[in-house]
DNA sequence: AATGAATGAGTGTTCATTCAT
DNA sequence: AATGAATGAACACTCATTCAT
């Protein structure tokens, strides 16, 4: 058993080390241009064995979208925990949610981009995460309705929804249009963030 | 003049047959597999004469992209025209972007891969749409304000990008988690739209 | 009669204006980079029509070719004609070749590319110029030797073919080398043409 | 360490197949038709295997111009250490060249074409062997001029080019001429390259 | 005679994946 | 387990030539 172990945890290893190089790679690349070929040479392995470890592209990068969610949700739960009112912990959330994308934009691209792209197989891999980040979401929402908190002409069904899907539209806009707001006149991303959280979240709850 | 007219018109007609063929291939595949090879096989001509009509796919991809943007201008402008309240216009255009997303879920794939994916010279191609959308957007955002209709707190240069990413991020919500909604219980696409509808114009808008 | 003649008129009318276009095109350009299709548009033409003229590529630069070589022919003659001694005739011969691969570097890419690049039934077309020219230096050649002015060890069947050759193998140096003699220190082009004549004539011509 | 080596070894001789059989089709074809895939296929490999060894086009046909010129440089070492006077000296290295050029048309050929077609790219990798050609004839030229072997009106910056550019165009003119060589009446290539030796020799030289 | 739309074989190059060692 | 050489299908794009009008 104890060798068997340790294989085991090798094994987990070696694919927290070529998920580490593959992250490197995305930071500084745009995806397309992460190939197997360049992940195996950051990695510093012989292209084959990261076949070993990864079954093929797709699982690699959904092992690594998967990192970055539980990242996101790490931060998810500090947030719900901290904040006191139900408006308090969905702003907070929100806004860790722009601070991660922030300083992951790689993840955050990959995680946008990769739903709408990669194969059925792989989105499995996203599923469990995806749950447990579901279900934080919709455990906030709950007590915020019990609490009369939030607008009871809303269906607490869709909210969570909601809230992933228009945050994750904002902050593909502003990554879209990145230069536009560097450039220019008085546009400020956290200035835009803010608006939209505001409207947002004064929509969902009762005043 | 009459055949250099009829020529033009034919040349037109070609541009818009090839367009054609191209948006059956976007409705059915992932954007990525969309070569030219098969849109010079689905519009039934060599692939030279693709070519003889669009400079390269970039180009190909962004008339089809300005078509069906010019599609949701006309839908928008109805929409401000038909509405009363400024409340009433913004929930109309955005109802009638979501009608769009459902009748040609291509074009707007399409729309919104595009942008992060493509050249800078066909972006330009793109530009004098988008800037006739925003530009509406912002009258009507602009009125709401002197009328006193829109949320104070916020900073009207934000709103119509905020209006479009947190659409664009609802849409993409469902067309990925399509699946989903079609298989399972009790969730419907156009509930959560409406749901999203409530809460983003509520917040926006002054009681 | 008459019409026939016109029409004939017409059609070398015709001929030479296309030629002009494509010498236009070989003068700003890369040989490789002349196509039928700029060919047609300089001429103003359709493309079909310049194969009207034409009846392929390699014809139309073999047509080109013989152009160039004629206005060298005619050079030559004035040099062979105003030259007293042999070597002076000679020197003189060379020099214009020189002078025209100065003026029209176009031609001269072309027949030195031509050559080597082009069909059999191209090459056809360049046979009658091409022994007109090489006619000439053997006059001049077979009057040196009967005057004694030839070093006798040579076998005048070759010289022109020597001349010939190696001026074109000079000029070419130059041409390829030629940012080599723009850029740098001390050596000029004339310079090393002129020790090459030196050279040659010295060595064909007796003391 | 063995291992390293053999496989250093072994990619040695992979490329050195690949070289051999574009040289192959390089005998036996124009340059322009020589394509990645005909090499692929003559050396049965996949055509991504050649782009293995070979970053691109240009890089392979490089490597085979400077394999040829390599050579050709140790020939010309040898016939500048036999020969004793200077004139023997560069007598004997152009007859080398001859030599090279009727035993490799082929690398000849690619030499000729390649400085004037490929890619800047291409060319450094052609730089060192030039530079070291180049050299050589240089120090047996100023050796020459030092015994008071050459003929003092002619400067000598410019003699080992017109050298190689008189041999390059006398050799190409045989190879364009081959057929009329060949098939006539009394042309010997051998004899009109002894023709233009002795003349440029002569020439260059002091009696 | 003149047109120019249409063709399609051909180009160099990339890259996820496999498999013998 | 680890390797990395080999594969080959796929891609965007070009251009000399043809032929119906």
């Amino acid at each position: 058993m104890s060798t068997a172990e340790r294989r085991k945890r090798e094994i987990e290893n070696r694919k927290k080390m070529i998920l580490g190089a593959t992250e490197k790679l995305i930071m500084s690349q745009e995806l397309d241009s992460i190939t197997m070929n360049a992940v195996a040479e950051k990695a510093q392995l012989a292209k084959g064995t990261v076949y070993l470890y990864f079954k093929d592209k797709d699982q690699l990068l959904a092992a690594l979208s998967v990192k970055g969610l539980n990242i996101l949700l790490k931060k998810f739960e500090r947030a719900a925990v901290e904040g006191t009112s139900t408006k308090d912990k969905l702003v907070g959330m929100l806004r860790q949610n722009y601070k991660y994308f922030q300083k992951y934009p790689a993840y955050y691209k990959l995680n946008a981009e990769f739903e709408s792209k990669y194969s059925a197989s792989a989105l499995k891999e996203l599923e469990p995460i995806s749950v447990k980040i579901y279900a934080l979401f919709n455990s906030v929402i709950d007590e915020g309705f019990s609490k009369g908190e939030i607008n009871a002409k809303l269906d607490g069904k869709y909210l969570a929804n909601i809230m992933w899907g228009t945050t994750v539209g904002v902050m593909q806009f502003l990554r879209i249009h990145s230069l536009q707001f560097n450039r220019s006149t008085g546009l400020k991303k956290e200035e835009m963030f803010e608006n939209f959280l505001e409207s947002l979240i004064n929509g969902m709850t009762s005043n």
